[in-house]
DNA sequence: CACTAAACGAGACGGTACGTCAAGTCTTAAG
DNA sequence: CTTAAGACTTGACGTACCGTCTCGTTTAGTG
């Protein structure tokens, strides 16, 4: 004697334990630190977590998902500032961003997620998604700051400036990993100043009227 | 390094086969091309090149520093041309280096090789000696070319001349890999020529006496 | 006996429904004539039974339990007729253990159980409860019908006759099932015949006075 | 250069170290032993023989053909002794097979490797062949020595004579099982001596002649 | 009639063992 | 001393069931 029930979304079963989640997170962040990507095994996740593997896998198909998802809130803390110039906004920006790629989990988690979206364009598209392009928001807000201070001149063509916000950001973005990650030296205060000096000679001439 | 080619002492029993080098290199790179790095066992390799899983080892520490040597020989291919002006010859080894980054042997085998490097510091020094830091002389080469042209003023100061190589190195390739291997996207003729602009402003300020 | 159907006592909450234990039982026993006793799982019977994981447990403690009650309801069928002559029932008898037998579920029920019970030595006694000892009503029903006949000696020492029933039950039993489930053949109509014949010789002398 | 061996199979790469298969026998008979048929783990018998779970599996493809290994051993112990008279070799024969199907590991080995052989015709081929049918020289052997005494006639027919060796093999074998391992009661002395009287029986009126 | 207590489904959960795979080492015989 | 072949130890993998738990939902009888 079925009764239908006009409910949208029943939850049956025994709901998840929304704390888990948090744990499992942390885990897989603490141990990225301490082991690396190669270190990192679903088990020890688990195991400090205090969870079984089986509810691991239960909520994230595989490592590559739970890292992106236990990576991507690391990003969330970079935030804008409105600083007064746009100098200052850039060089506050690329220190924190330095900042966070200098922390060993980060380092660990963002080039092993990046290697393995060579290979999987599902994950890649899914690291853009979580990871990556919510960032140009700093370069969107950095910009429109600038523009409001008049430093910049105002948008004329929407895909123009999408353009512009794009080359700005790989190369902001580009050179920061690249410096850290790569050639495995710190971005001091003084590499900060040297590379925004670099960057804002073409803004300039952008807002003279160069091409 | 790990493949003593050159015998200043003759050994004494059966000699290495030369030709099982270059079959292991060339059967790494195309399985890593295929399967990525993760697909890429030493088994594989072996199998692949005809040979027995002990001779890689025998020549080779570890699956790192075979991919190292299987994938530095790539970058030898890049080299700095005079075209005639500063433009010109960036945006040719700009597109050099862009198309060499597309291949996917060379997408998987960076990313992994940063990866690891973020954990194994000495791989991570055999990486800059064998494969990032040879590119540098592309840039040395470049400026050279430009201060010949009278494009660009000479160096006065060796260590300033050195930073400033390190900060366009940096740049530039990091901005082309983040557009190519982060992004995703394809460095196009029209991102390379928008990029290389972005860059000459700052090349042109400097050269007009700006600090 | 893990089905407590007659309500002693009065229940207060939702009574159990009954059909659920036939449904349940018949699950079982279909599952292990498919799957046999290692691919029989308590989820797989709640499934085919259109019934929660939890309502299994809640009613037989354990995989084991279940199978003896699903098993055990087979054996009802068996049934001693009086046909008229020793050699006659006793050969009906067997025939219909063998065919008993010769069902894949009855198969893979008996042995498995049969095999854990040789580790549970409770579970070996609800085995001999309810399924092995039951059908020494036969021997006995046999012994007395013959007995009524003039075909075999009454009984004098009641213990002796246990002892003779005990012995007869467990080579007939013993035999049949070697045949079936060890030896792999079929208890066909020649081997019954010449097995009863066997079996008649020791009765026969019995029945003429010898120990 | 060629060395003419004359070794049939020339055995490539590193041999398998044949002390090893007697350790993982011996280490599965005692696990059997203690843990019974499903206490016993792979990993479990690979780490009481000081082996990897993989050369278990290289060597057994599961559980099943392994336990058959390492029981079928246990019945070589079986031998029929000439004692002079018919009923003492079945006595002596039937109370050494009681003996061992006593031990726990044969209890648990038999009846398991019996219930899996329900499932795979192919497991309960290896059975027959590994197992029960090279017990059937003990019922051959017993009847040529009785013959050779007198106490049987000779055998006719090569086929009825396979037949009988059959019927008594099965009643023999199925009757101290059943009593064993499913009634679960020992088979003492006394019962031994009844159960052979049975027997005798059946074989004393064959060879008088009745069919 | 509303209340109550158990039955019930669904599924999360911590475990254990599975059988496979690759890494890197070791052992043999052949060159 | 190199090489090919393959045995070997180790350890992680992702899966399958186990038996328990925690929910929200029936469903009868009773207060």
């Amino acid at each position: 004697m079925a009764v239908p029930t006009d409910a949208p979304a029943r939850a049956k079963g025994r709901p998840r334990n929304a704390a888990t989640d948090h744990a499992i997170l942390e885990a897989t962040r603490s141990a990225l630190a301490e082991l690396g990507w190669g270190g990192l095994t679903m088990g020890h996740v688990a195991q400090r977590a205090g969870v079984a593997k089986t509810t691991l896998y239960r909520r994230w198909p595989s490592k590559n998902e739970l890292v992106v998802d236990a990576v991507a809130v690391l990003f969330d803390d970079l935030e804008m500032t409105d600083l007064g110039s746009l100098r200052a906004d850039i060089e506050a920006v690329v220190q924190r961003f330095a900042a966070l790629l200098s922390r060993p989990e980060t380092q660990a988690a963002m080039l092993a997620l990046f290697a393995e979206g060579t290979r999987d364009p599902l994950l890649r598209q899914r690291i853009r998604e979580s990871i990556v392009d919510p960032q140009k928001r700093l370069v969107h807000q950095g910009r429109a700051n600038a523009q409001a201070r008049g430093e910049l001149p105002r948008d004329i063509d929407e895909a123009a400036a999408r353009q512009e916000v794009d080359i700005i950001f790989d190369t902001i973005a580009g050179a920061v990993e690249h410096r850290i990650l790569v050639s495995g030296e710190p971005a001091c205060e003084q590499w900060i100043s040297r590379f925004t000096t670099l960057l804002l000679a073409p803004l300039a001439a952008l807002s003279t009227g160069h091409p």
